[in-house]
DNA sequence: CTGGCCCTCCTACCAAGGGAGGAGGGCGTC
DNA sequence: GACGCCCTCCTCCCTTGGTAGGAGGGCCAG
């Protein structure tokens, strides 16, 4: 008995799926969530008997890539796999990049969506080959507007919130960062809060973690390479 | 009639993938480069008639995915999959985005691999499971035995307070861990006093970087089995 | 040269984190 | 029963973290 939940704003859609899946996977049930929220809540109190999640990039309380990157955060260990109409090749890397074990496009037809969700679940990895197939970058044309996600969040970032970022994930405090840095403390504080809009997240501890996923050294060494 | 063409520098691992392919892949022929400056040639001469590239990242005349990256620019259409030792799973993410079709470990079995080749050679998209699904961890491959010193500092707390380290590992502020444990803010406050100190650390921070080197959730199974 | 971004620092304010100390109740052990 | 440890919660207090907003100076591109 697997148990999948779906999370996605339209009724409509939820209800296709819950079709599909009912047709295909007669040996699982399925849960549905309107929200990210109401999906963590769901997923947190099921915990490891909870399968896959299917996630949809168009919630309202869920940026696209941003809400994976909190649900990644907040439940490491639960199965994310992306339902969305969106197909852009850099989209599904960023998804796969943080964690998602599987990419499915919406456009997907019905047998080929449920073999996809077969292979998921038997712990392989799911994408779209007719988007991965071909070359890397066709068409710089249509972004800037994605959602951001560790790489391109780290590159929202300036050089001296890269440096602060560094000791933030070391664990040291504004005051001893300011110290080691020789600037204010206020001045630190104004770094911080920057670092923490621009990678989107609330709290120096969950910026401490988004760190923790990147060589930083690394990152900033090549960067200072080019 | 497929064609396929591995280029590695190493003679017996040629050999070995030929003998795999020959027996697993009786419908196609298999070619050889030890350089990439030969596999190139050879491509360029075939064009289209080349089915798949298998290409080692330890190519003398190509240091890692340098190489694939000149590879893609020089024969766009070629479908390049790799073939390596390296595991680490930002060089997977990485070589995808250059737009290889397939990572394939040397360390993967015999059948894994034939599956992986058809699995590509149908149009797919192959990538190492073991390394993918399991994003953000450390390494699990190093360490049967925690550092003492972290273990005993484990050892310390109480079982409350690893389900409070718990959420602070992942981000979590002390009224989001009240609400989830249905316990007072002031409380939460109390275990995580106790764990900082039990810790030996100073912030919420360092404790949470403290436990990041640590598999939490294996030790709680653990310690609930005892 | 103007506008934009960065770095610097400031004030002021509010929220969150953390320490000290005390208190009651539960549970297990000597 | 007394002791110890844990979990719970509280108050009081201080420190730290984080936001908002403003301001000056440097640097670079249009």
């Amino acid at each position: 008995m697997t148990t999948l939940m779906v999370a996605d704003d339209h009724p409509l859609f939820r209800e296709a799926i819950a079709a599909v899946i009912a047709a295909g996977l007669p040996e699982s049930r399925l849960l549905e969530a309107d929200s990210l929220a109401q999906a963590m809540q769901l997923a947190e109190r099921l915990e490891a008997d909870l399968d896959l999640l299917l996630l949809d990039l168009g919630l309202p309380d869920a940026a696209g890539l941003e809400g994976l990157a909190r649900l990644r955060q907040a439940l490491p260990g639960l199965p994310v796999a992306i339902l969305s109409a969106e197909q852009d090749r850099r989209t599904v890397l960023e998804a796969i990049e943080l964690g998602a074990v599987g990419y499915i496009p919406k456009s997907t037809p019905r047998e080929d969506l449920l073999a996809a969700l077969e292979r998921i679940l038997e712990g392989d990895l799911y994408l779209p080959p007719q988007v991965m197939r071909r070359p890397p970058s066709p068409a710089p044309a249509t972004d800037r507007s994605l959602p951001a996600s560790l790489e391109t969040r780290l590159a929202r970032l300036t050089d001296k919130q890269l440096e602060v970022l560094e000791r933030l994930h070391r664990g040291a405090s504004n005051k001893g960062i300011a110290r080691e840095l020789d600037i204010a403390e206020t001045t630190v504080k104004t770094h911080v809060s920057a670092i923490l809009r621009r990678l989107g997240v609330k709290s120096r501890v969950q910026a401490v973690l988004l760190a923790g996923e990147l060589d930083l050294a690394a990152y900033r060494a090549e960067r200072r390479g080019r």
